[in-house]
RNA sequence: GGCGACGUGGCCGAGUGGUUAGGCAACGGUCUGCAAAAUCGUGUACCCCGGUUCAAUUCCGGGCGUCGCCUCCA
């Protein structure tokens, strides 16, 4: 049975779909003005792996992530570089798809950009207006916040503490200073629509009232995002949409918490971000998400380039295992393990679905498949018969595949693992460890030594096993 | 100021009213020509102070600390 937090409710709640076992959901994407950073990545691993666990479970879920191509720093930044609105755009969107696909992330099923849906949004605005629920001043629209009874239910926010905060817009164009913008005139070299109220363009949060009804319709099952969207972003796509609708908008808010740069929020203000670019260029995409899954999806996250390399090793005791299932030798000296086996593996399964219909515990399901590692570990070095290896290593794959699947690791086999970081040629490599074989044969170990310290020295670490010599590269790093 | 989250062993990080989380690192044993991997063992973890309870790291109250949202932000 599978358990979510809603943000809404501030609890965990059984999920169940509105439609028998369809599940629509709608996740706010990138204003697409600059690379990716990890903080991105996160949120983009989070709502890959819910959507990839989802599917896992059975459900046929629509999935749509939308990009946000119309903004005031998009605009700044096609002014400083000369370009146009679209070239930015164009340029961004490709270079998150490509740091999304590196990072095995699914496409969404749909990825809509918000310039595509402007008359939808011009007319939810006249609705609005038309419903008492917003009004026009000098060009702009805005939502009247206190017209909306719900207003502040998904942050918990009453609307006089809002006013406190005096941190709120002073603007004489607005009826309240709570009122926050649908729809904003163009100034003057502005990208801009002709509307009821003169050319103009849409405020933020309208894009996703009018996308997430567009394509999924409302209500639907489940929406969401970074935690810092909860307010105002979400909050307003809610007054937005139900006050329009007169009908519930999503049902289950689901929101990622951030990722840490010395326990303090990475974000572009702060200037303490690493792009994903950046991390990619030291570790695997795999690292990078096995990483940001170690940690439940809720929980702030630091991050720091030691806490990634420990991941690292951390991954590689299970590619380690997989090669030696991969590569082990039987003798059938032993008693059947076949019962043994299936008692680990269908443990290993239920373990690691209760981990996961546990609001997506992704670091309870890595514990999970550490346990059945360990357990693996041990039958190999009992030495199984031969066909309880080969029963070993199909029950192995069927969950190495269900793995794969819904957190999106180990797609790589451990030769590929093992190889990534060689910094010789490996044809090279060979011809020494032939070199090395001949000097073992002949007991000439400091010959053999000599070799093996060489290579250890380039990061080429040799293991004698009963079918030949190997090899494991790895990263040298500098420190 | 308002609202909220969090504080777990050297580090990362789950979780629970009483029974081993897991990983990384360290040290010792087994294995190995030497290694590597694996495995076994070791380290007496739950911010502080009260309260509830037979029993609290886990519940309640207070304190301290850290962080987030209230402004663009995943």
């Amino acid at each position: 049975m599978l358990k979510l937090f809603n943000t809404l409710s501030g609890e965990k709640e059984i999920f169940t779909p509105l439609e028998d076992n369809k599940v629509k959901m709608y996740v706010c994407g990138v204003t697409v003005y600059d690379y990716c950073h990890i903080g991105h990545a996160r949120s983009s691993i989070v709502f890959d792996t819910i959507r990839r666990y989802l599917k896992y479970k059975g459900f046929d879920v629509t999935f749509v992530k939308n990009f946000t191509d119309v903004d005031d720093k998009i605009i700044k930044r096609a002014n400083e570089e000369n370009k146009s609105i679209n070239e930015i755009t164009d340029f961004f969107i490709k270079a998150h798809d490509e740091d999304m696909d590196k990072l095995n992330i699914l496409r969404p099923d749909y990825t809509p950009r918000a310039t595509e849906y402007i008359d939808g949004m011009i007319k939810l605005c006249e609705k609005l207006i038309e419903k008492g629920f917003a009004y026009e001043s000098n060009g702009d629209v805005y939502f009247k916040v206190r017209s909306f009874k719900d207003y502040g239910k998904l942050s918990k926010r009453d609307l006089d503490d809002l006013l406190a905060g005096a941190r709120v817009d002073v603007n004489e164009i607005k009826e309240d200073p709570l009122d926050f913008a649908l729809w904003k005139r163009s100034k003057e070299g502005e990208p801009g629509w002709n509307s009821p109220w003169g050319r103009g363009r849409p405020g933020w949060h309208i894009e996703c009232s009018v996308m997430s009804a567009e394509i999924l319709g409302i209500p639907f099952d489940i929406h969401g995002g970074g935690k810092d969207l909860i307010f105002p972003h979400h909050e307003n796509e809610i007054a937005q949409s139900e006050a329009a609708e007169g009908k519930e908008f999503a049902r289950y808010w689901i929101h990622n918490g951030f990722v840490n740069i010395n326990k303090e929020k990475m974000s572009k203000s702060l200037g303490n971000f690493f792009t994903i670019r950046d991390v990619l260029k030291e570790v695997d995409p795999e690292v990078l998400r096995f990483f940001l899954l170690t940690t439940h999806y809720r929980s702030p996250l630091d991050f720091s380039f030691d806490n990634l390399l420990e991941a690292e090793n951390a991954l590689e005791r299970i590619y380690t295992t997989i090669d030696e299932l991969d590569s082990a030798v039987f003798n059938n000296k032993k008693p059947v393990q076949k019962a043994k086996i299936d008692e680990i593996i269908d443990r290993f399964r239920k373990d690691f679905v209760e981990s996961m219909d546990d609001d997506f515990n992704t670091a309870s399901a890595i514990s999970n498949i550490f346990e059945l590692i360990k357990e693996v570990n041990l039958l190999l070095s009992e030495k199984l018969n031969s066909e309880d290896l080969n029963y070993l290593k199909v029950r192995f794959e069927e969950v190495k595949s269900i793995i794969r699947d819904v957190l999106g690791i180990l797609t790589k086999t451990p030769s590929e693992w093992f190889k990534m970081n060689l910094s010789i040629d490996e044809g090279e490599l060979q011809k020494l460890i032939e070199e090395r074989e001949i000097a073992r044969r002949n007991k000439d170990f400091a010959k053999a030594d000599a070799i093996r310290n060489e290579l250890k020295s380039k990061g080429v670490e040799l293991l004698d096993t009963p079918a030949g010599t190997k090899f494991r590269a790895r990263r040298l790093r500098g420190g």
